[in-house]
DNA sequence: TAAAAATAAATTGCGCGCAACCTAATTGCC
DNA sequence: GGCAATTAGGTTGCGCGCAATTTATTTTTA
């Protein structure tokens, strides 16, 4: 009889590398849940969650640059120029270059995009269902992804 | 005088559209954030953060089948299935088809894929000191993301 | 047992995320 | 003023995630 059986156990208490025992996995599948469960309220909308994220920022910061939005949403111009672009294609927002620096390019939404917002106040109350989790709960997910985030940022 | 900026205010109170009162905005961004500060550890590895999942369970459950895996890492065949060819075109794996079930996909590490790990064993706990969260906060974040993603799924 | 239904995996196409690189405009410095 | 350094944004290319569809195999059922 061979001890492969126990020895895989103990192996298994010692290492980490254990896909259940991964905080990184389960925040990485917590985030892959959320935007899928987001499709099909977005879908109404003709949103991905990505442009929905740049909408939100837009309807209470219209003008506001490329800079500034890569900023606020952790993303950089490669991701954000061709979304912005589609967004653009949609009718939803205008890209001018700034009138003072040539470089800048702001961002301001048409009425279109300014009317979406109606179709979409209802989504983060829907998404608050969907989740099942009490608030406080989720208060405190969002302080510890805040942290998490901000720590793994300054290295 | 217009009475425009209390009146933003008053509505931002009301609203929930707002980027900085969204927790899926901030799990999205942790989950970016994660596996951005992954890919300077994994590169030594020469793997994605997705590669390394993968390998993770193979790890564990050598021999699994891609349905098997989809269902641990909440994946589907659309994904793993070129993930998959790009880790047997490394030679960390192979995949063969199922002698009782022609239709599966069962994947087996090579002698170069179990050899991986050694290299991968110090990476669990660089991520925990990167984190820079006391370890009890990583567990509730974790239970609270498992929980997240188990309710967002059965709808 | 033959046709229908179910199942496993593969394929196609699109939109991110991001690294690496490029371009154009502005700022700093002598 | 002129040139280097900096800055804002754009481009290219690759690897996911996933919806939608397809192919091949197995199971069910009439």
């Amino acid at each position: 009889m061979s001890n492969n059986k126990i020895d895989q156990e103990v192996d298994n208490q010692t290492s980490d590398l254990v896909i259940e025992k991964q905080v990184c996995f389960s925040l990485y599948s917590a985030a892959n849940a959320i935007i899928r469960a987001y499709r099909p309220m977005l879908k109404a909308l003709d949103l991905t969650y990505p442009q929905y994220l740049v909408m939100i920022v837009l309807w209470n910061d219209d003008g506001i640059n490329v800079k500034e939005l890569g900023h606020k949403l952790h993303l950089d111009s490669g991701t954000l120029t061709p979304l912005l672009k589609r967004l653009e294609g949609k009718e939803l927002l205008t890209r001018q270059r700034g009138l003072e620096d040539e470089r800048v390019r702001e961002i301001f939404l048409t009425e279109q995009g300014i009317q979406l917002k109606n179709l979409a106040e209802t989504i983060p109350n829907q998404m608050l269902c969907k989740s099942k989790l009490p608030v406080e709960e989720l208060l405190t997910l969002k302080e510890s992804c805040d942290k998490m985030c901000d720590n793994l940022q300054d290295e």
